[in-house]
DNA sequence: GCCGTTTTCGGCCCGACTGTTTTCAGTCG
């Protein structure tokens, strides 16, 4: 099996690690990073760009050099270069790396002057009082990695956006309620809606920054100050999430806004962009020498370069720049386009909630219909419906549409895909359906082909219209079962079948890349809960963050129609 | 190592904070 671009990129990566603790020039090391930005974010496998003879180096980033190493990782699963550089730098340099104080040069004086070649070795010396002796250490450095070494789980782990949700609600609160505060928000990742965030950024605008970054580092919830300075606060919640502040005046909180938000890739475009114009961008504006010629409002800061304003959501350096340039940015999809829900579970399976409140939860919402997707017979952990229930609930179904309460039940099913690809549910009791949510719920473990095949064949029965939880991940918990979506999103396309973005907050399959690649393709995408109580349907807003960063406008997506074009969007050939 | 509507050579995004220093390097985002 060939690489994914995230393994080339983590390879390209680690030889810019071993390039900067090996003291090379600064401006190559940038290039392999760059690069490895470059194939990360890249929409489109480059193994199958490979495969295809297309030229790498059209990739901004990556020129001959790098495109003739990729080919190579790509081909041979390895980079010469990188062993060359483990062979005098051990890979356990690397791991000291991801310790907080312990950059390329640390690293390097403690392998040099103490052979210190992975955590146990540095473990030892610290033990030992023989680091902070060291150039360029002391006592209050030796001790931080003390307890960096002790206390593994400071160690940065990525939290679900939901979660992060709460802390974010929370802290702007507060930091609303000071007076002084013009403006507050959260930027970086958890602006930019990435379905994980490790670091939780805020800013603040404010005349003066001190009483907000007293207020905030005696925030109750904060455990411990990690620095603190004039502007810019770092501390840790019980939680142990790391929170950062930086205050700015408002007229820069624009500029700041845009640059705390990120990404580093698509800021480093745009200030490359800036430069071309002889301007320079930084979190207090747009300058040309020293006149600011924006730098309050955010959407100034990209104005002046001549560009429109991508939604963060956007900001990934994957082609918005170019977008924002031309003026084709995408109307991406938000929470009043939405219609309906078209997957969701009652009582009569493993839900929470019966038939009747589940339609009345829809209903609150404003929703048009909702699709009943009770699990088939298959998933009996979920006490799942065989014939005979699923036809007493159809009844019911029925009964409740009579009733014409303004919200209409679409009579649907969540089946399950056996392992030789066909449907867990009998031809008759399909064709009564209105539409199908098809799903994987066992044998994960098959191969990509294997599984690939299967899901395929599914798709081969005229019944199927939608792939549920499209890859079976479940965030921080689970991987996704191996199946290749470069297959199943044209056969689904040749098929007439769509996809499901699983709002879940853990699960949030499709993910951004492959949404838009679906877009790219005509196949069509459902936004739906998976709700198994009806305060799930809040979980719409996930699914539509994740959507949002695949670019998709309402036309794309299944539950922004009304349900008599739905109907004939569904109807299989 | 990449890149070019001033350049095929000579640039390369920018600033805050800390700790180790004695004016600043290293780290981080």
């Amino acid at each position: 099996m060939s690489l994914q671009n995230q393994e080339i990129a983590e390879l390209l990566t680690q030889v810019a690690q071993l390039l900067e603790i090996d003291g090379a020039n600064p401006f190559r090391i940038r290039a392999y990073r760059n690069a490895a930005l470059a194939v990360e974010n890249h929409p489109r496998s480059l193994a199958d760009m490979v495969r295809a003879q297309e030229p790498l180096s059209q990739i901004p980033g990556v020129g001959n050099d790098l495109a003739e190493k990729i080919q190579e990782a790509v081909l041979t699963g390895r980079l010469a270069l990188r062993e060359e550089l483990l062979q005098h730098l051990p890979a356990g340099l690397l791991q000291l790396l991801r310790l907080p104080g312990l950059g390329p040069k640390r690293v390097r004086t403690l392998y040099l002057e103490l052979k210190i070649s992975d955590l146990a070795k540095l473990r030892a010396a610290v033990m030992a009082n023989r680091v902070q002796t060291l150039p360029g250490f002391g006592p209050k450095l030796q001790a931080q990695l003390l307890k960096a070494l002790n206390e593994p789980a400071l160690q940065s782990s990525r939290r679900l956006w939901a979660a992060v949700k709460t802390v974010v609600d929370e802290l702007t609160t507060m930091l609303q309620g000071i007076s002084s505060v013009a403006a507050v928000s959260a930027a970086g990742s958890f602006r930019r809606a990435c379905e994980t965030v490790g670091d939780l950024d805020l800013l603040a605008a404010a005349p003066k920054a001190a009483p907000v970054m007293d207020a905030f580092v005696h925030f109750e919830d904060v455990r411990e100050i990690i620095s603190q300075g004039e502007t810019r606060a770092t501390v840790v919640l019980r939680s142990g999430m790391q929170v950062d502040l930086r205050v700015v005046p408002r007229e820069s909180y624009g500029a700041a806004l845009q640059y705390f938000t990120g990404s580093q890739a698509h800021n480093v475009a745009l200030r490359k962009l800036a430069q071309q114009k002889n301007l320079k961008i930084n979190e207090y504006g747009v300058f040309r020498g020293a006149k600011r010629l924006a730098g309050a409002e955010e959407a100034e800061i990209y104005r002046v370069l001549g560009l429109a304003c991508p939604s963060p959501e956007l900001r990934e350096n994957r082609g918005e720049l170019e977008a924002a340039r031309l003026k084709t940015l995408p109307r991406l999809v938000a929470l009043n386009d939405i219609r309906g829900d078209l997957h969701a579970h009652t009582n009569a399976t493993d839900g929470a909630d019966s038939l009747t409140a589940m339609a009345d939860g829809a209903r609150a919402r404003g929703y048009e219909y909702l699709a009943i997707t009770d699990h088939s017979q298959r998933v009996t952990v979920a006490h799942g419906l065989n014939t005979a229930r699923l036809a007493h609930q159809l009844d019911a179904i029925d009964r409740l549409n009579e009733k014409g309460s303004g919200l209409l039940l679409l009579k649907s099913m969540e089946v399950d895909i056996l392992e030789d690809g066909s449907l867990d549910l009998p031809e008759a009791m399909l064709a009564r359906l209105d539409l199908t949510v098809c799903s994987v719920h066992s044998k994960f473990n098959l191969s990509r082909t294997a599984q690939t095949e299967r899901i395929l064949r599914a798709m081969d029965n005229p019944y199927f219209s939608i792939l549920g939880h499209p890859t079976g991940r479940l965030l921080n918990e689970r991987p996704p079962y191996d199946v290749d979506m470069e297959k199943i999103l044209p056969g689904a396309r040749a098929r007439g079948c769509f996809l499901e973005v699983n709002s879940h907050p853990a699960r949030l399959d499709l993910t951004d890349i492959y949404c838009r690649e679906a877009k790219n393709l005509g196949v069509k995408i459902s936004i739906a809960t998976d709700a198994h109580a009806v305060r799930d349907f809040a979980q719409m807003a996930y699914g539509l963050n994740q959507a949002r960063r695949g670019w998709l406008e309402p036309e794309d997506v299944l539950n922004t129609y009304a349900w008599k074009d739905l109907k004939k969007i569904l109807r299989r050939k």
